[in-house]
DNA sequence: ATTTCAAAGTGGTCTGACCACTCAATAAAA
DNA sequence: TTTTATTGAGTGGTCAGACCACTTTGAAAT
């Protein structure tokens, strides 16, 4: 049984799936134990734990030391996490990383701006109240919530990744010249002014940026 | 020295990494077998080994029995069948994927096309050659130069993986129509038309799905 | 020079052993 | 009875050593 033309752990990871569908485990439920799959599965502990790693990196499982394994939320994998690490090295690749989340943040906003429904969502004027009253909404509050009313979750969680890979270089609260530009990028939206939001964002991000270069 | 917080074989990946990055090894190049690793870093072997067996279903290295390990070109990691499986179970994922590909790609055509230098490449012409001539252009060849020209890796990378997620409908050799939209779209780079370029390229993603639909 | 084949090296897997930790049942103390 | 300690079973984390299957290599035989 050793001479397997496909290796033994694939094999752990792909009986794994069909266990979880079988007894229907949910997302934060837990998995049989190591020794109980090698049993089960007439392997190795061994083995079952290269299979149970693998799965753990990509962030599909989670194991608990002295408590079991348990299958993870989806939405909390980290495989660009270590991707990143590997693959992101160099200065040009922080280059990328930036211009990759404001390729998701323009088409988030082409995607509310073009829609009558999403641009006259209760939240921007809100938004606007909030900013007028008690200026306190930084960029990444009102980018989040456009890329989130954008719908496209998949969109949204590359984006919270791109986020935290980036620099930070403002976390802080926005100057009044900032202000400035979220109210005109809040203002197109609820216009329905595609150029108009744009042209503000690509401003704004200008803005920023100089900024950046100043320090 | 069992009792760590980090668990070792991540600490195995990060060292990997390190070792990767001190003795430059290159992709395609030969790792140091799992029993030196072992040995250099002061862990049993079947430790090292979970840490490359996550590796492995990450795609970032392969490893041939008898041979040893080595570690892959970026541009083939799997990680992507595995994932598909185990998180994309609801259609809207599935069209979240098939959304967010093509944000990266309006994004590369827009890049492409309205940079004088990128639009004026002679790979333009020559796919262009290739269409006339020997009609054997498939949406995926002219894509991935537009991706690849437009030179964000990261993005290319993102797309490869959002390619190899979702459905592969349509693998085969352009029909006569498809031929017409691919010809327009790469003449509407050479004239730097961005609106021209994307309204193309919507009319041929619309095309596209239609197509799906029918089967 | 060519062929043959045995040895060394490598990944693949199994076994059995400890350790560290968690949790719940049980016993002891209040 | 209620609360607090303790114990033991279960679980993941790690290790060492043993084979197996396969590839490469180089020495020996031709």
């Amino acid at each position: 049984m050793t001479n397997q033309t496909t290796k033994m752990y694939l094999q752990i990871v792909r009986e794994l799936r069909l266990l979880i569908q079988a007894e229907n485990i949910k997302p934060g439920e837990k998995l049989p134990s190591e020794r109980e799959l090698a049993e089960r599965l007439q392997v190795g502990r061994s083995t079952v734990r290269e299979g149970l790693r693998s799965l753990e990196l990509l962030g599909l499982i989670e194991t608990k030391r002295g408590e079991g394994t348990f299958l993870t939320d989806y939405r909390k994998h980290k495989l660009v996490d270590v991707l990143a690490t590997f693959i992101l090295q160099d200065s040009k690749a922080l280059e990328d990383v930036q211009v990759t989340r404001e390729l998701h943040e323009k088409e988030a906003i082409r995607i509310v701006v073009g829609s009558s429904k999403l641009n006259q969502l209760p939240v921007w004027t809100s938004l606007l109240n909030q900013l007028t009253e008690e200026g306190s909404i930084i960029r990444e509050d009102l980018i989040r919530e456009i890329l989130i009313s954008s719908n496209n979750r998949l969109s949204l969680k590359m984006w919270f990744l791109l986020k935290q890979f980036g620099e930070h270089p403002f976390q802080g609260y926005s100057t009044l010249e900032e202000k400035g530009y979220i109210q005109k990028l809040i203002e197109a939206i609820i216009d329905g002014e595609i150029e108009q939001a744009l042209g503000t964002f690509a401003a704004w991000t200008d803005w920023l940026s100089k900024g950046r270069e100043i320090i």
